[in-house]
DNA sequence: TCATAATATATTGTGCACAACTAAATAAGT
DNA sequence: ACTTATTTAGTTGTGCACAATATATTATGA
């Protein structure tokens, strides 16, 4: 699995190249991990993000999920439909301000924080990195993510 | 954006956890970066990828694109009919064994090349961090996917 | 040889991601 | 007040990912 290898055939490929396909392939090798113990309480990853969100406090809004996670409404919509198709949340416009939806976890959802407890824990023992190389993982990540933004922004800012 | 703050509310979330947001955030944020210089070629990011497989080399078959990136013909193959409908690519049952097709760039796919060469480099201005990190984070990247990969055949060989 | 297994690709169905657009409600400016 | 802009969600359409299944072809073993 996992080779994109580097100077090997004709055309050698750039590091650059090389650092987002590990990271494409990485995330997509992550959420498959999760998957399998997820399932065991009926959530994709995604949704078990959410639910993490609401269990931290809650209600919250579409736009408090999204700007939080990093989704919009084309993708929160959909999803927080099926949490409450599943039962796991409520879904209210707020009376003083009927734009916004407030989401807030039933019994059911809160309760299933009880099963999701084990999450981390197993994840941490698939992942097979120890602690100061997942702190380390995570600073690179996030310096990333972050010069990626300004980079956003700045092309934001240029067409504004 | 990018939150799942550790320690706040009721529940801090664990660092596995964290990890697993920073690198799936992290990685819809590379590929947001890639679109719009993507978007010149005509390319998503993972047409991308293929297309820069079959410039290391060609004909390859779609098991040989999926072992190297890692994907499924659930995926590939509507991804590959969209390759062809664009021009870019053709594909042909191999004579000698009808099982396999093989995936050959036409002059158009071939000739896109050209265009390409310039992407890595626009990615690694936006990217925003050294070689030296780049480097760091694959490395670290590699042996995270590694240890996934390996409890997943372990999950594997269980059933079997 | 002939049944069986293994291999390679395709199809179907579900669930993200995200761009583009719509609709409704609130806020701001005059 | 009234027009205009902004904010918040939702909808539509496209393209991955991936599980599950189907189909066809080749390889294997009794």
């Amino acid at each position: 699995m996992t080779k994109l290898t580097g100077p090997s055939g004709s055309g050698s490929v750039a590091l650059s190249d090389l650092v987002c396909f590990d990271l494409y392939s990485a995330a997509r090798a992550i959420i498959r991990a999760y998957r399998p113990i997820l399932s065991g309480l009926g959530l994709t990853y995604p949704q078990y993000l959410v639910m993490v969100m609401l269990w931290q406090h809650a209600p919250r809004t579409v736009k408090d999920l999204g700007d939080n996670l990093d989704l919009d409404s084309g993708t929160l919509s959909p999803l927080l439909k099926r949490l409450e198709v599943s039962g796991l949340v409520t879904r209210r416009r707020r009376a003083d301000d009927e734009r916004t939806v407030e989401i807030t976890p039933t019994s059911k959802g809160r309760s299933l924080e009880r099963d999701a407890k084990r999450v981390p824990l197993e994840m941490a023992t698939v992942m097979g990195i120890s602690e100061t190389e997942e702190r380390k993982l995570r600073a690179l990540l996030r310096k990333l993510s972050a010069s990626l933004a300004t980079q956003v922004d700045d092309v934001a800012t240029r067409v504004a």
